[in-house]
DNA sequence: GATAGCAGTAATGAATATATTACACGCATA
DNA sequence: TATGCGTGTAATATATTCATTACTGCTATC
């Protein structure tokens, strides 16, 4: 599969920090909503959701807002998509040459 | 092997920039130094330098100081050393499992 | 002797990244 | 009804990133 420019330092970005590697294990194991997150990883809602969005931009992770049938609080849940990290010379050739 | 959470984030923060991997894919032909690349990407010399610095930290690149028999002109050349890049979700269990 | 090649270091500035608090709103529960 | 769960958005503060200019110093060349 060939790359962009831009898919490759959407993903270099998406894992050049800890807490959103810690976010793509915590999601590999199940989905998991945005206010849980928050709280097992002692960080804002809002930082929690930034990272997810990062991660989602890099198509790591997906979304959708959910009811439960015995809950009517909505609540936002993010799954692992594909988790495919591989870069070679021939990608960066490809675009370069 | 086994990768720290320090280096894949410094792995990863090494490709999230064009200008990287840019110089990742032209010293993957050839070594070259600073100046020649400041030259070739139209860019200031202090910023290349930024830039194979921090390829340098993520372990992807090498240089030396060097004279060349008929210029007393000390070059800086900077030549990749490995460009392996590659992660899975079994990384990031190993490290937060 | 002036200009260009080549390096090192320091100061600065604009943009982005990372994180917080604060507000509004609705549902659940003690 | 007060507190906690859960969302959305906005404002703010600090740090880092990315890029520049400016300085120094040496060698090469016109």
């Amino acid at each position: 599969m060939t790359k962009t420019l831009q898919q490759i330092t959407l993903v270099g970005e998406a894992v050049s920090h800890p807490v959103r590697l810690k976010l793509l294990y915590l999601l590999s194991e199940k989905e998991r909503y945005v206010y849980e997150l928050s709280k097992d990883l002692d960080l804002s809602r809002q930082v929690i959701q930034l990272h997810l969005k990062r991660l989602e931009n890099a198509g790591f992770v997906e979304s959708d807002l959910r009811l439960e049938d015995d809950d009517n609080r909505a609540k936002k849940f993010f799954r692992l998509k594909s988790f495919d990290v591989k870069l070679e010379i021939e990608d960066l050739a490809k675009i370069f040459k």
